[in-house]
Formats: structure tokens, sequence, C-alpha cells
DNA sequence: GACCAGGCACATC
DNA sequence: GATGTGCATGGT
């Protein structure tokens, strides 16, 4: 059933070439950027990045707290997001000498824990870092998914994370790729059919 | 001007 | 352990 699911919404949206990023060390930021916030948003922010020659562990480690605050404005929650990307880039440096080659051999399972104990970090953030930035087989979670799942009256309601997360899990192949498309497709269907304040949704393509 | 967006931590009951 | 709240910008 959820591979039908997933078929056709490749079959309608076409590949969606994620996570929209040049480095798995952006694809990091842009996972803790992007909580609850407008991708559009998040864009912007690593724009500024770039362009002070910032997308680099070491260098963005010793900027100041209202410098980067400033530079990643655009993002909302400004403020505590930058406390969570420092969280994050002393996790990196710390354990894996900011060497994504070392993070990418690590065993999955402790890593997700590791990540899990950033403070910033919570499943979301963690599962995305790990299939978009490491190649890790892992589903990622987000509202759209859940609101999509509720609606089609396939997941409860209050079904939590792990709940979700296994749904998808335990029926698809544990496949990088898949989980990969999968996601950005859910991601891509709630943008376009699945809002919030529209309940009711004649065109949706999974109808 | 209200509502929402690719969450999370923390307080309080 | 469930439920509520703060965090904040930018687009519709």
């Amino acid at each position: 059933m959820l591979s039908k699911i997933y078929q056709r919404l490749y079959a309608y949206f076409g590949p969606q070439h994620w996570w929209p990023a040049d480095t798995p060390f952006e694809v990091m930021l842009g996972a803790i950027l992007t909580q609850n916030t407008n991708w559009s948003n998040v864009e912007k922010a690593i724009y500024n990045l770039k362009a002070n020659n910032l997308l680099d562990p070491f260098r963005l480690n010793k900027i100041p707290h209202k410098k980067l605050a400033s530079l990643i404005r655009s993002t909302g929650y400004y403020n505590i997001k930058t406390k969570r990307l420092k969280e994050f880039l002393s996790f990196f440096l710390n354990l894996y000498k900011c060497d994504i080659g070392k993070m990418k051999r690590q065993d999955i399972g402790m890593l997700r824990e590791q990540l899990l104990a950033i403070k910033g970090v919570g499943p979301e953030t963690a599962d995305s870092i790990l299939l978009y930035a490491l190649n890790k087989p892992i589903f990622v979670v987000d509202a759209y998914t859940k609101r999509i799942f509720t609606r089609h009256r396939l997941l409860e309601e209050n079904a939590n994370y792990a709940q979700v997360q296994n749904f998808f899990m335990q029926n698809l192949k544990n496949e990088v790729k898949l989980f990969n498309e999968f996601h950005a497709l859910l991601v891509r269907l709630g943008k376009e059919f699945c809002l919030k304040n529209k309940p009711r949704c004649q065109k949706c393509p999974l109808k």
C-alpha cells in the first residue's frame, strides 16, 4: 500500500532532488534552520552564510552569537537557532573533528542517539541529518507526513513520531533512495495539496 | 491583520 | 505523561 502511494506521487511530481544543498554540512545547518519555518526563509540565511564564507564549521564556530543571529534572522527564532547551531557545531567538532567521513562510518543507531543528545536536535532534525547529509536509511517524519496520512485515515490522529516512523519503515524496503524521495514527495504534496487550514482537498493526487 | 511554515525544550499540572 | 507555551521572520 505504501509503495503504491509512493509510485503514484513519483509519477505525478517526478524526482524532487533532495536535499537542496551543495554539501552535507550545508544539509545539517539547513536541517536546524528549517525547524518550523518556511524553506524560502532558510535559503536567505544560507545565502548570507555563503556570502560571508561561513559555510565552514571551524569559521562558523568562531563567530559571535550576535553576528550569527543577524545572518540567520530570516529563519525566525534566530536567537534559539543560533544556540542550536552552536550546540551542533561543538558536537561536530568534539566528537567527529568536523569529519563527515568519520560520521558516515559510525553506526546509525549510535549516531542517532548522539544527535538526539544535542540540545536543539529532535527526532525530525536528527533523521534529516542521517538521511540527507549522511545517506543513512531512516525515514523522516514531519508535520506534512502526519497530516496527509491522518487525513487519509491511514494513521491515528494521536500517533507519535516513532509510531509514524515505524509504520513507514516496516512497510517499505530499507533503501536510502526510496526514503529520500518519498519524504521529499510528501512535503511537495503537503505544500501543494494538504495545507493546515484547508482540511478538505478535492484535487489530491492520492484520491 | 490573521494564519501558517520541512520543531524543540522546558514549565507546570 | 500529557498538555501548554515561548521562540520570531516572511509570505499569503
